[in-house]
DNA sequence: AATTTTAATGTAGTAAAACTTCATAACAAA
DNA sequence: TTTGTTATGAAGTTTTACTACATTAAAATT
């Protein structure tokens, strides 16, 4: 299997849906011709997409680009990759068959890690990391089905004994809020970055100095907008209907790898930590 | 290893050896730090190879670029060049590089989900999503990690305006399996399949006649014997250390496997049900 | 409906980058 | 020593990417 981690394309892809009208022009553009737009200056794009210059710039750092040419560099390293570009995300349909359920479910799932690889930066994540491990404590917020993804991390951490608490409903969430400090960590979760309890909570925590970490779609929005750090997944998902299902798992990597993080920057502790809870766990069988 | 069409690199080591030798010192810079390269200008490139610009123009001219450009478009391609992995999983490793984290934990996730396709039997499922589709009731039991697992179908099933409960805790789980009945299904989760609490409220639903539906790991256990249908995830997790972590999303993706199955059976009534849902929560931002 | 605010986009200017031209230095051959 | 050739750099030109500000369009507020 095959994890290249900048693409480019899919970027864009992934991120063309929050980006202005004249922007979007732009991106499809690029999207139609990606082999075209390597040997063009920002001058010749914008004559052929109709947009100004200042409108490509613009959209590049919308898509967490630091300009012109560091998109058309990571462009063509994702031209260069042999992978299945044009695979699509597969809905569910009427009556099908298991085995294919079985596989489009199994490929979709697949597919929204690979893609969560390319929109998470990997300073973002090494920062966020790096709060996590500094913190005094960390509180989690989610709702929903995102309350399920800060309930596993408050469980990872409990066995390196580590202070995270989860938090899914908004009283509990602002109660905890009140009293972080400068600190603490905030790990917000929401798939929309738009979750009113989850905005509101983490303006208090905020207020209080507390370093917010965002984990939400590839998109702007405001609790994004509000972090100190942003970390991203892919939000190619095909259909709302699906319910939140490959994006879910995006999240749940995302969290493996800053667990990850944190157990490979303090290993002798944390391997320490990791088999103690395994066999008292053991034990209780 | 693929063979990449446009590998800068290669191009650089094979031409190196007909370049002028001021030539040779930018083409020698390059192919040790290609990655610096990157996001250098031509100026600083001159800098850090002490030769002039010119030089590095007439290099790249030499190797058969048009320009510093093209030659870095290039090298951006070769060095995306996909690694393909040896099918092996990937451990926790000291103080690891972070992209490398990335890398290895999505591709652990990604391993887990396709091992699983492998030891999924499709019979079996579609059981699994018959059942679960004509229950009366369904009781989900999983503790620890497995919790999580049974509160996310939880969710689902509510989504969709079907009984289902998790129940994470030896009493409360004792409590419900109490009062099942023939017409009900209980979804056990457990990666061990022998933990003891489950395999405890198992047996008592069992003998209300309700029909066990087990997801554990490929082995043989005591959780996986009871039950009349037999799910199972991958169990090759490289290191216990890690923390049940790809387990988990192989069994998050049985589940979704599960619900879209149901979700197809019903078509049309799920789809309404989801629409409503969703707009539902859409207002709530 | 009028007014203010905010957001979206373009214009024009700037700094820096890539590339060219030409001068010079180093060396070899006569 | 002179002449021709090749390798390299300095300085200049053009092009590119990017910035700051202005304008327009759209929302929100009165």
């Amino acid at each position: 299997m095959i994890i290249g981690m900048t693409n480019g394309l899919s970027k864009i892809q992934q991120g063309i849906s929050s980006l202005k009208p004249s922007e979007q022009k732009v991106a499809n553009y690029i999207l139609k011709h990606p082999e075209k737009v390597l040997n063009m200056s920002i001058s010749s794009l914008s004559e052929v997409s109709k947009v100004s210059e200042a409108t490509i710039i613009r959209m590049c750092r919308a898509l967490n680009f630091t300009g012109y040419q560091s998109l058309k560099l990571s462009l063509s390293a994702s031209l260069n990759e042999p992978v299945i570009r044009d695979r699509k995300y597969q809905d569910i349909s009427e009556n099908g068959n298991i085995a294919d359920i079985m596989k489009a479910v199994s490929f979709n799932n697949f597919r929204s890690i690979e893609d969560t690889l390319n929109v998470l930066d990997v300073k973002e994540v090494e920062k966020a990391i790096n709060a996590i491990d500094h913190a005094r404590k960390v509180d989690m917020y989610g709702v929903g089905a995102s309350a399920i993804i800060a309930l596993d991390f408050e469980q990872k951490c409990k066995r390196i004994n580590r202070w995270c608490e989860a938090f899914s409903d908004n009283h509990t969430q602002l109660t905890s809020a009140v009293h972080l400090t400068s600190q603490d960590v905030v790990l917000a979760v929401s798939y929309s970055g738009e979750t009113k309890e989850i905005l509101e909570s983490v303006k208090v925590a905020k207020g209080n100095g507390s370093t917010i970490i965002s984990l939400t779609g590839f998109t702007k929005n405001r609790l994004q907008k509000m972090a100190d750090i942003r970390l991203y997944t892919s939000s190619q998902e095909k259909s709302i209907r699906s319910g939140a299902m490959a994006s879910r798992i995006a999240q749940l990597n995302v969290i493996d790898i800053l667990f990850t993080g944190i157990a490979s920057k303090n290993y002798e502790e944390i391997a320490h930590y990791l088999d103690r809870t395994r066999d008292i766990v053991k034990n209780r069988r």
